[in-house]
DNA sequence: ATAAACTTTCAATAATTATTGAAAGTTTAA
DNA sequence: TTAAACTTTCAATAATTATTGAAAGTTTAT
């Protein structure tokens, strides 16, 4: 395989990936090129790499810059904007973590509290209903806080400590 | 807020978060409302439920059957299906984290790779490109490893064993 | 102050994904 | 073996989500 198909499928795959980790497509492939790129890019560089609208161009790219991904860098001697992404995967995870407990899961986890404490009627089905969402809002509460504490430990967290653990 | 207001509430919020752990909106709707019913349900009765139509009740079951969270269960006297879902939080948790690993993750881990072993021609840009992916390899089979051990521990695996050892 | 260089916004459109419903298929009881 | 009871399939349609492109907005240099 040569760079140019090697690079190809890596943004192919990593933004079809995206949804695994919450992002759409575009986001993810603007992610991935400048995530290989050796260089900060253009808006004009990200379009034509992409093949993408310059209007998706700048929506996608506000959003990763929104995350946290993304900044923007002043080039000395241009006029015009260019982007780079955090290099570090373990910084990369940890961004992406923090974001969607925030966005998606805290929520999550206040509507099961809300849910799972309603008054107890006596009837089967409303103990059920508050026994079954009560063991949920634990769990993802659980997952939320083990994957927040995870991302956070500096410096090879997970091989260093958790792996050995986990034997 | 009474029970049915819980319940609907609970429907809809597991619904929308299907996409968190990578299913569609009908899908984690049947799947909610298993959680909570008290007995099995037939078709009839989720469809009727969540209003919608019988070929969608009918695909939706099949692939809650498929990943393995569902299961029909025969009830004496009738003639149609009836199902129930996996009741423990824990194994389902364990269901899901195996599924996903099986169809998504393993499958983006090959193509990293794939990449990430491409001849190193020496040129900056191919050496980048190398260094990158390689990373992300590294980082997607940890994570991946991490939740297989993680969930596959029996009984009481978050709470009892790593939340404690991460404080 | 002007205009060129650049970015953002957003209504229109396209692409994708989910849903319906009715016909075809299957199973069971008599 | 028939027909009623039930389930599955799948082409058509609807709903949702992503993308475009051009007009409006902003910044900078002169």
């Amino acid at each position: 395989m040569e760079y140019l198909e090697a690079k190809e499928k890596f943004i192919s795959t990593w933004g079809s990936l995206g949804t695994l980790w919450g992002i759409n497509k575009a986001m993810a492939q603007i992610q991935a090129l400048l995530f290989i790129s050796i260089k900060p890019l253009s808006m004009e560089e990200i379009m034509e790499e992409l093949k993408i609208s310059r209007g998706n161009t700048s929506m996608n790219l506000r959003q990763l810059i929104d995350w946290g991904i993304v900044t923007k860098v002043l080039v000395s001697g241009e006029r015009k904007e260019f982007f780079t992404t955090e290099k570090d995967v373990q910084e990369l995870a940890r961004i992406v973590a923090k974001e969607r407990s925030r966005r998606e899961i805290k929520p999550v986890i206040k509507v099961l509290e809300d849910v799972s404490s309603i008054k107890d009627d006596g009837t089967e089905k409303t103990r059920e209903l508050i026994k079954q969402t009560k063991a949920l809002k634990e769990l993802t509460d659980d997952l939320d806080t083990l994957m927040n504490k995870l991302v956070n430990q500096k410096q090879n967290w997970l091989t260093k400590s958790v792996l050995k653990l986990m034997k």
